[in-house]
DNA sequence: CCCAATTAAGTTGCACGCAATTTAATTGAG
DNA sequence: CTCAATTAAATTGCGTGCAACTTAATTGGG
């Protein structure tokens, strides 16, 4: 048995209560739950991302993609040359400007679409929600994101 | 520019319109604005969140650190020992049960906590929500949270 | 008592995230 | 036109997360 919490504890510092914590463990969750409606694809979760992004316009240069995933080059940049590998885009260089690189899907990763049609269905179900609840929440995490994500105003 | 989303585009799958997204997103936002808090202290996030569990009762085992934190082994051990190298905790074979290690606060990891005791305000000052608003999304995250860990209930 | 099964941590290998730095291309002030 | 500043990716290094496996200790059926 743990020892005991002292009588002095600060409530605000308790785990459960933690809005970060839940945010954290319920990320963690849900991509527990996407990994076996991923694998039969041979995605990750991030890679899955990135498709959601590219389905809805390819060519995006790297940096778009990372406003969008907020990402930054450090992490796409190797995802992205797997994902190549793979066979689901192609990355070349933008010849107006060849610092960019614009990324393109490959048939093959258009097609995936259609078979990741089906996983939407499978999250809603686990969620135990109907479609209005978990748009009521996703837009609530979306306004806390762009909170956090802003500095803090200034106290006028 | 980017080429345009065809009209044939399946709603379910825009990018933000998914919960998942936005959770996995938030996630990572919470984590930056973590960083700068946590930088002075010496501590990454989920060593943050490892010392939340021991301030509320050390001496518990790694695997139930695990159970509270939703980790297992593979993560937990080698962030351990990096704690322990920084001198916030011991791990310790429980001689009862030699397969069993537990993990106690040091000293100076049990006065960590009245450093991270403002932690929470500044966090709250970022949401821009009052304590009961933010209280409220906990609750809705963690019941999220309970659901997706949870088998399909069978259609009976 | 014995040994197969179970259990708790630890190890290994891989894919993120991200800070810090580097490389290469472009821009723009003078 | 020139070169310092800027910009876009890529690279490097480190700390997670987690699957798969290993090691070591304990348990329990016969």
């Amino acid at each position: 048995m743990p020892n005991a919490t002292p009588a002095t504890a600060h409530n605000a510092l308790l785990l459960d209560q933690q809005l970060c914590f839940a945010l954290y463990s319920s990320s963690l969750a849900m991509t527990k739950l996407y990994k076996p409606l991923l694998e039969p694809l041979g995605l990750t979760y991030p890679q899955y991302l990135v498709l959601l992004v590219l389905w809805e316009g390819d060519g995006c240069m790297v940096s778009e993609l990372g406003e969008r995933l907020y990402l930054d080059s450090g992490t796409l940049t190797p995802l992205l040359k797997r994902m190549q590998t793979a066979g689901w885009l192609q990355r070349q260089r933008d010849s107006d400007d060849e610092r960019r690189v614009r990324v393109y899907l490959t048939e093959a990763g258009r097609q995936l679409r259609e078979q990741a049609a089906a996983i939407p269905a499978c999250v809603l179900a686990h969620s135990q929600c109907t479609v209005q609840e978990l748009q009521a929440l996703t837009q609530q995490i979306q306004q806390l994101r762009s909170r956090l994500a802003a500095p803090l105003p200034a106290a006028s």
